[in-house]
DNA sequence: ACCAACTTTATAAAATTTTTATAAAGATTT
DNA sequence: AAATCTTTATAAAAATTTTATAAAGTTGGT
């Protein structure tokens, strides 16, 4: 048996990459998720080994035939991955190993992306010093993988939205030259997509949408068992859709956008307006509190069941659900995931939503579709930021 | 160099299906379609050519070396099929062989799918009468493949809006058992769409969006170069999304859908109501000849430029437009083709739609879409008919 | 006009990968 | 408790791809 030293990167890469989603298996689980030959599988997991990249667990318990043995990857490998999440208001920041877990833990930098000019230095400094403080060796990095609101353009590296570069350049070639690591940039609801198809409620699905709930409404669409985007990176632009009854005015400059219903910002504003005109509602004390944002006071509210809080969220899922009803009928997914921050709101979501697609769906079609809420925490959109640097790397 | 006699199934089908798509390919060619070896096609290509599947076409012109062998199907392969396209109110029939030819010319049935209750066996009595008609052997025939509007599914053999089998049984393979022999069903939208995919507009695009204009508001979608058919099968009922700002009553039970104002039925149906009210119009005329339907005298006068017939037009091509809107938004798609019977208003149908897309698209994305009309004629249908049974029979 | 350099296609030889067969380890049935 | 079925692992055989080379043709310079 000739010992193979150094090929076939790409199935290299495939192995590392399914271990470091689903956590240990075996040669068959691997041969059968990478299409390649066990024999092949076997000899490449060795070099891997011989590598210190992946380590043996031990023989998993029986399914009706000689035991498995298991693999996962090797927690004292020295390669880390640092994983950027923004919001409009604030960033945040961990450093992981190839396990998956925590070596740097969460950092916070506030930062208006929108409004700050130089948010994009600010961000460089952030993240340098974020570095820094983990005292871990650049080289052992093996690049930065960021999440962010915006027309983001994930392949050319664009946001068209927000962050623009002192230069006027390209966002994504800026911060590898400062930061002289491999940037990865996306779309945060993409990004919380991702972490629902790796790691959440969409795992092994085929056909899924996932709604990020937040101060937008962003959508992220699985198709053949992979996140779409489109011909030029723009799909899933939900919350500017036609579909309000009203012609509000929405902040992108077109009439009766979904998002005018919808966003949580919207809510807050009608929430305050209700206020004004003298509405009886918890919200009044506490918007008082000027240390937390209006838009988490007023989640706060809808989950300890303010009724003012209340009809104005359930007023807003509805149109949602109208919106959903479309996507329904086009791309008759398998599941809708309810995911992002908005999610806290729970279960306060679903009733008027499902009365929607009721209302709006042809029973046939609707009927295969499932919806439910994301079981996963904050940390999504930093997990899948992570793994966007190990879907994009090579392991020599 | 061994003669290899019969293997490799799958890669003899695909070799077969990609000439008949593309006419004439040589063998490097093929090997970048079928991602195989040029070795491997090329002892495969020979192994058809001894069974008289394909045949040299000779040299074709060099583009910069030497010049290559091309390769056709042998048109005089015995090997035919079946292709049948219906509408609500008319079949049509047509035997091809592999080389795409017509064996048997154009036969038409006269079959109202919607209120026939014997349909289905006067479609099996009609189909074995131009089986016999065209003196073939019947072990010479491949398959049949068979268009039909409705919420189709083809994998299944379903169609749930019309077509009930005399004994309740699933439809295809009631087809099947019948005419002993290989049916495929599909959705007439979905077989225009996969008629432009390979025979026309949309050919070698990854993502992009065919509208068959007809009776109704059908769409096919391709997504990653393929057909997209979601997880049950209904993707693309588009003609029923909540998008009309009218509350009118839909065929389908719900309010505001979008074939509200844009099928031909309703459009027909207003024409007459204006005409009824005294409004002038070529269309009085018309309407009086029964021997045609009021759809095709509707788009003769709008062909025509009558002026009632265009108003009536634009104004549900820009419903169309706001819901396309919608498509964009959501799929980011290269390219829309509109398609089907009612693309021979052509140019007249294009402003309207385009006004629509302006008015409610955010303009980076719709930029992107180009929008155009099918050159593919009324055989289409019948054409991606037949290309089913290709896609799905062996070649032993 | 002719030769060198570059392209594209076709075939042969070498290297890789998969398929098939067999063995090993454990569960299940008789 | 032995026989049979499952699943995993490895070895040998067969198939496929990769690499190298040849053949056929274009292009551009002298």
């Amino acid at each position: 048996m000739s010992v193979k030293i150094e090929n076939n990167q790409r199935l290299r890469a495939d192995i590392i990459k399914y271990l470091y989603y689903k956590k240990t298996l075996s040669l068959p689980d691997l041969s059968k998720l990478t299409q390649r030959s066990l024999p092949l599988v076997t000899s490449t997991v060795n070099s891997l080994i011989t590598d210190k990249y992946i380590t043996k667990k031990g023989l998993a318990p029986s399914t009706g035939g000689r035991r498995p043995l298991m693999f996962l990857i090797n927690p004292a490998k020295q390669k880390y991955i640092v994983a950027v999440a923004m919001d409009q208001l604030i960033t945040r920041l961990v450093i992981f190993n190839l396990a998956n877990e925590i070596v740097l833990p969460l950092q916070f930098l506030d930062l208006n992306i929108s409004e700050d000019e130089q948010a994009v230095d600010k961000l460089i400094t952030f993240i340098n010093s974020s570095i820094q403080k983990s005292g871990l060796d650049r080289k052992s990095l093996m690049g930065i993988g960021i999440g962010m609101p915006g027309l983001v353009n994930a392949e050319k590296g664009i946001n068209n939205s927000h962050l623009p570069t002192p230069n006027g350049s390209n966002l994504g070639t800026y911060l590898k030259q400062e930061l002289s690591l491999p940037v990865y940039i996306d779309n945060d609801s993409s990004l919380i997509t991702l972490a629902e198809l790796h790691f959440g409620k969409v795992e092994g699905m085929q056909d899924a949408l996932v709604v990020n709930v937040g101060w937008g409404t962003g959508l992220g669409i699985i198709l053949k068992g992979s996140l779409y985007r489109g011909s030029t990176g723009y799909a899933g632009e939900f919350s500017h859709i036609p579909l309000s009854k009203t012609d509000n005015l929405c902040s992108c400059g077109k009439k009766g956008c979904l998002e005018v219903d919808t966003s949580l910002w919207v809510m807050v504003e009608k929430a305050k307006a209700a206020l004004a005109e003298g509405a009886e509602s918890s919200m009044k004390k506490l918007f008082e509190d000027k240390s937390k944002h209006f838009g988490d006071h007023f989640l706060d509210a809808v989950v300890q069941q303010d009724p003012l809080a209340i009809s104005i969220l359930s007023a807003g899922c509805f149109q949602l659900g109208k919106g959903l009803s479309t996507l329904i009928h086009i791309l008759n997914p398998e599941c809708i995931v309810l995911s992002g921050r908005g999610a806290r709101a729970g279960k306060m979501l679903l009733p008027s939503i499902q009365q929607a697609i009721n209302e709006f769906c042809i029973p046939r079609i609707s009927d295969q579709t499932t919806i439910t809420l994301s079981t996963l925490a904050d940390n999504a959109e930093l997990l899948a930021a992570a793994s966007l640097v190990v879907e994009n790397s090579q392991f020599k």
